[in-house]
DNA sequence: GGCCAGGAGAAAA
DNA sequence: TTTTCTCATGGC
């Protein structure tokens, strides 16, 4: 990958890039904040930011509006550029030929280390909840709750609101927002932080099982919406969700019809390993492609 | 109008 | 311990 600077328009370019597609990137479920402007350009709101993202082909993208600093200190971790796909990608498809569709499909996938707070209310949200119905809600919460960052394009951008912003708000509130009878789950999570009784700062440094443990406490977090956390937030590869579309793709390829979630789970820690969670991504990817 | 969506908690068996 | 029921809400 190389990256140059041209300050005069705050833009990174990134050339000879490998295993990055945007629109798969972005509309693959870990993040509910990135839209589509048009085809190959995409927006989103990172932290107090709003960027613009545009695949001029399969080896070229441009980051706008940055500083090359904030690249390389939040962005190039931000995007998981430490990581090498090419490396994973042929450890998982060796005599998997369901995983080799999956990664042809989405082989531009990469997984994005997003914030914990922002990504552990999400997925609070996303539970038994549908995309565009999560993302409606999550920028609601950021619109009411949340700073102002700019405008662009007759649309109103803002961050997604800290704890501290979201000190008095009550679940009647959160129910206004359209979130349903997650409401409360919403509520207590947040007050959990606030009162210190749970530390996402504190929770990097626990093993998975531990960090999985401890997120399951909070209500509204089961299995599923743990591991979304723990890939998404916390980078950890080996976590890998069973959501509906993950079942179906693994009961139609890989197991039987009446296959427990625990056991799809252990199927998957077993073959996919420390790179399950990647794994996972094709295959939700692939089985939404398929319309299963 | 029932079924589904990046499920989980509580009740019932 | 495992299975079943219920929970908001909008799109189809």
């Amino acid at each position: 990958m190389n990256v140059s600077y041209d300050a005069s328009i705050q833009q990174v370019t990134l050339e000879n890039l490998k295993d990055f597609n945007a629109e798969q990137i972005f509309t693959c479920g870990q993040c509910f904040r990135w839209l589509e402007q048009n085809s190959n350009h995409y927006r989103g709101v990172v932290g107090s930011r709003v960027i613009d993202v545009v695949q001029l082909d399969d080896n070229t993208v441009e980051i706008s509006p940055v500083e090359l600093e904030y690249f390389y200190e939040y962005l190039n971790h931000y995007f998981d550029f430490e990581t090498d796909y090419q490396e994973i990608k042929q450890l998982l498809i060796k005599d998997d030929s369901i995983m080799e569709k999956a990664v042809e499909q989405g082989k531009g996938i990469r997984i994005l280390n997003q914030e914990p707070f922002e990504i552990l209310i999400s997925f609070i949200i996303s539970g038994n909840n549908n995309i565009p119905r999560i993302m409606k809600a999550i920028d609601g919460l950021s619109r009411k709750y949340g700073d102002y960052i700019k405008s662009a394009e007759e649309k109103d951008y803002y961050s997604f609101p800290t704890p501290e912003q979201l000190r008095d708000v009550s679940i009647e509130d959160y129910r206004a927002l359209g979130v349903g009878y997650r409401d409360k789950y919403i509520y207590h999570a947040v007050q959990n932080i606030l009162n210190g009784e749970m530390d996402l700062k504190d929770l990097e440094n626990l093993e998975i099982d531990q960090l999985k443990q401890a997120l399951m406490s909070v209500k509204g977090i089961g299995s599923k919406i743990a591991d979304c956390i723990i890939l998404f937030a916390f980078g950890r590869k080996a976590a890998f969700p069973v959501d509906t579309w993950v079942k179906k793709i693994m009961k139609a390829f890989y197991l039987d019809d009446d296959t427990k979630d625990r056991e799809i789970l252990s199927f998957a820690t077993e073959n996919f390993g420390d790179h399950a969670g990647i794994a996972q991504q094709y295959l939700f990817y692939y089985s939404r492609k398929l319309k299963l």
